[in-house]
RNA sequence: CGGGACGUAGCGCAGCUUGGUAGCGCGCAGCGUUCGGGACGCUGAGGUCGCGGGUUCAAAUCCCGCCGUCCCGACCA
């Protein structure tokens, strides 16, 4: 039998007869869906479409749902953290102290209220809680704090899709730490990083962490929780002896050694007419587009900046970004290529205006004698060499790491996987509460800005991934931990009143023993029943049936495995939770 | 925002080319027969054919506009 759970367990302990559920499952999943999760929790009614990107819950995804919501909550308040809940509606006052209001730009939801004042919807709260602490906690004997809360978010995404994958509206877990310095941030960030170790182990997820690119967040040192996924969005690196894992955004590969340059060629202009394009010189050249200089432009914050990478790679603008940050930094439009004197399609780095920034990624300056444009219409050079023939200002990592590339720690093979991102970490710094003039005390009287960290977990995508993880052509393959249900006790003979009594003792008993429990009591057929069950994911079913009942005996089959076994009516709910406890 | 496709009953689709009273399967309701892997028969309910405009004697069908949904792209100079 069950140990007797204590009140703060994470199961969501409830008994339901399906004749009574608000469920009605899909033969056919709907045309607008295209992965499997999205199809199955469609099918299996855990969800609804109200329009693109979202969605509504019934009752057996919001159980789901509910069960990661208990464990986030169980793990969070075990690591400290304390729960608040902040509005979704926002003023866009602090958004715009921090800059958000226009980095975030159109992703964020905006409003104007009756006054036509602009509100937005809260992607993520930092401009709330950090004024909210300051003028709570402004001594640095309060320190540290951290406080979280479940919460609808809201993204105005560019293109939503995937069902759960990418909403506009979607649960998340935030959290936010305040710390005196530095030290305590990494203490705060390890609590959490530890937590959120916990969190995904206990929700059954493959999940790998990975070093990341900090995005809109802002911040340093940041890692992702990925749950592994082929229909994930997310790229990211991994090395084949496993000391190395990061976000292609962020991803590094080890700077190929100086191969040196035997003799400087010279700077020769070739006609390169109606050839703009890497693949289209080297091809008419006949080189490899490795000996090419791809030289990109971008504008930070009205600054020309010309990145140059190798032709065989390409620039990773989340790279740049850092590298220029806090400036905004965006590709040139076609039209300002001309505007500011260049000719797109031909853009080489020879005679740049002093005014233009030039990052080179640190593998240009391995090699010598590059193929680059010629800042002319339908000509290309050849033979452009650092120093003598361009400048460079910074050498920074801005290209993209690549299958193959060697890793940055042991110059292992890196290979790139796909995966659903659905837990980042920050440590933020003071990139919020400077500019919100978030400070406390500190001990020697002078006041000094906190050190923050944030904190993120998808719920919703966490039910996505793991349909994702977890499905067949059945249907859904629940974990243990976040199935609506942990049992299903199928009637197969409503007619019979001998099979309904042994089923009705069964679930009460399977209640008694603590188990979340659904009797499918409807009067279909049994064939009807049993695919839903299979299609909902269960972990695990009991059919009681005619044909048993004469053994005195019911049926248990592990959704997950497929095993099946019979269990004599007078022991099965023993049995059953004996059989769970072997379940994933 | 660019490209593409689609929008007909709750879901999946046909009908549109060639204009003439809107169909099929699933689901739903009733009755009967079934009853351990999505049963069968009979009967029935359910649709402003996304919205607006136009052409026409007549529009789901042809034309224009809009809206919605999905897919691809939105860095590779």
């Amino acid at each position: 039998m069950a140990e007797h759970k204590p009140a703060w367990s994470s199961r969501i302990l409830a008994a339901m007869r399906a004749s009574q559920l608000f469920a009605r499952t899909l033969r056919e999943a709907p045309a607008e869906a295209e992965v499997a999760s999205h199809k199955l929790l469609l099918r299996a009614a855990h969800i609804r479409k109200l329009m693109a990107g979202v969605y509504t819950w019934l009752p057996l995804g919001f159980r789901t749902l509910s069960k990661i919501e208990a464990i986030i909550r169980e793990e969070m308040n075990a690591s400290g953290a304390q729960e608040i809940r902040m509005p979704i509606v926002v003023p866009a006052e602090p958004w715009k102290a921090t800059g958000r209001w226009q980095t975030y730009g159109e992703e964020m939801f905006k409003l104007k209220d009756r006054h036509d004042r602009e509100l937005g919807l809260g992607p993520t709260q930092e401009e709330v809680v950090t004024p909210l602490v300051a003028g709570e906690f402004a001594s640095y004997r309060d320190l540290p704090v951290n406080l979280y809360q479940i919460e609808w978010k809201y993204r105005d995404e560019l293109r939503p899709r995937f069902g759960l994958l990418r909403g506009r509206e979607f649960l998340m877990k935030d959290a936010y730490s305040f710390d005196r310095d530095v030290e305590g941030l990494r203490l705060s960030y390890r609590a959490m990083y530890e937590a959120y170790e916990r969190i995904f182990d206990r929700c059954g997820l493959k999940y790998r962490i990975v070093e990341a690119d900090p995005g809109s967040i802002g911040g340093d040192v940041n890692h992702e929780y990925m749950a592994l996924a082929d229909v994930g969005e997310d790229l990211f690196v991994h090395c084949e002896n496993g000391d190395y894992a990061a976000d292609v955004e962020a991803a590094e590969a080890r700077a190929p050694e100086h191969s040196g340059v035997s003799e400087l060629e010279p700077l020769t202009e070739v006609s390169t007419p109606d050839r703009p394009g890497i693949d289209a010189v080297a091809d008419l050249l006949r080189l490899p587009a490795s000996r090419m200089l791809k030289c990109m432009l971008f504008d930070a914050g009205g600054r020309t900046v010309a990145t140059l990478v190798p032709g065989d790679r390409e620039v990773n603008e989340k790279k740049v970004a850092r590298a220029m940050w806090p400036a905004p930094v965006r590709l040139f439009e076609d039209h300002e290529f001309a505007e500011r004197g260049f000719v797109k399609g031909y853009v080489g780095p020879q005679s740049m205006p002093d005014d233009v920034l030039v990052i080179a990624d640190r593998s240009v300056g391995s090699r010598g004698n590059w193929v680059t444009g010629a800042n002319r219409p339908d000509h290309h050079v050849t033979g452009a060499n650092v120093e003598r023939d361009f400048r460079v200002d910074r050498w920074e990592d801005v290209s993209r790491v690549r299958e193959g590339d060697p890793c940055p720690r042991c110059g292992g093979t890196l290979h790139i996987g796909r995966s659903i991102v659905v837990g980042h970490i920050y440590q933020l710094g003071t990139r919020y509460s400077k500019p919100l003039k978030a400070t406390f005390v500190d001990e020697d009287g002078t006041e000094q800005p906190y050190q923050m960290g944030c904190y993120g977990i998808g719920l919703s995508r966490i039910v996505a991934a793991c349909a994702e993880q977890f499905h067949d052509e059945a249907g859904l393959l629940w974990p243990r931990a976040l199935a609506p249900y942990e049992v299903v006790v199928i009637a197969t003979n409503m007619d019979q009143p001998a099979v309904v009594e042994a089923a009705e003792t069964l679930y009460s008993q399977l209640q008694g023993a603590g188990l979340d429990v659904v009797f499918d009591d409807r009067d279909v057929t049994a064939g009807v029943k049993f695919a839903d069950a299979d299609l909902i994911g269960y972990p695990l079913h009991a059919v009681v049936g005619r044909r048993g009942l004469e053994s005195g005996s019911a049926d248990l089959k592990l959704r997950a495995t497929g095993e099946r076994r019979q269990a004599s009516l007078s022991t099965a709910a023993g049995d059953i939770v004996a059989l769970l406890a072997t379940a994933p």
